[in-house]
DNA sequence: ATTAATTAAGTTGAGTACAATTTAATTATA
DNA sequence: TATAATTAAATTGTACTCAACTTAATTAAT
């Protein structure tokens, strides 16, 4: 019984995961240069063009992220006048994030970045709405377990 | 024409493929604490488990790596006694993974690895299977573009 | 045969990820 | 109410990822 078939590299299913989404990573890279955003302060800014008041804890929620990593993408940002960040006055524990008139400026521009980023891919775009709809599906079988 | 639909974090198709990647890896971290592997380590035993001798260069391009992330997990693996490392005799600058008896071995225990990690997916099975030819068939379209 | 171009690894620096710890504020409890 | 427990951020340390550069070896071109 020494069947070695699941310890195949072509076997994974969580190798295509990793190796795809280094790959779209890095086809952003182009596009996000022009707005001097990585692609971690590229999602952060998607969640406040989309509520442009959001404390950082939630946002961690939003993007899977903890303050370890978010902490040090928001202080660049705020260097780059998209973003405000203050203590909340009825917890002075919580940090809130604010857009600024510049970051809400930002995202006129913005919406060229996924209409490019889609134009890249060539093949079916339904695969990718099926993919789409695969990924949130297992996604959200471990949304609340860690 | 203001549409930033596109826009929303819920639209983003990269997003649950970071999202869930990144969720993953975190499912493999405790299984493989045992074999004291980080999952870039292990994906590295993945391919010498199935070809015992294979140069850097081979190895990155299965893994879509480079020597920058390479070199230092390959200095780790050798370091743990699970592979040997040495140049081409026929080409100095090539250098010649090969994996060592420790290495071999460790294949045998390693396969409660996937098998483990699977039983922890609730939900249908066929899902996996269906994100997985959903991967495939996407990274396939982005193999020889970079 | 020399020189130029190419190739494979390795190194460096910036930016994540994430576990673990620390600090400060808030809430719960004895 | 004083103390304990909890919570949110920030910090620290380890490891990865990747672009850019360096070094050494090989191949191509003059």
């Amino acid at each position: 019984m020494s069947d070695f078939e699941n310890l195949k590299l072509e076997n994974q299913i969580c190798f295509p995961l990793y190796a795809l989404s280094r790959k779209v990573i890095q086809l952003y890279k182009p596009l996000l240069d022009k707005y001097n955003l990585t692609y971690t302060q590229y999602i952060t800014m998607l969640v406040l063009w989309e509520k442009e008041n959001i404390s950082l804890k939630e946002l961690g929620k939003k993007l899977y992220l903890d303050s370890g990593t978010l902490s040090p993408v928001v202080k660049k940002l705020v260097k780059q006048g998209l973003v405000e960040k203050y203590r909340s006055q009825a917890d002075e524990r919580i940090v809130e994030l604010r857009l600024t008139a510049g970051g809400r400026e930002m995202k006129e521009d913005a919406v060229e970045i996924p209409e490019k980023l889609y134009s890249q891919f060539e093949g079916d775009p339904e695969t990718l709405v099926k993919l789409k709809n695969n990924l949130d599906q297992v996604l959200s079988q471990f949304k609340d377990e860690s």
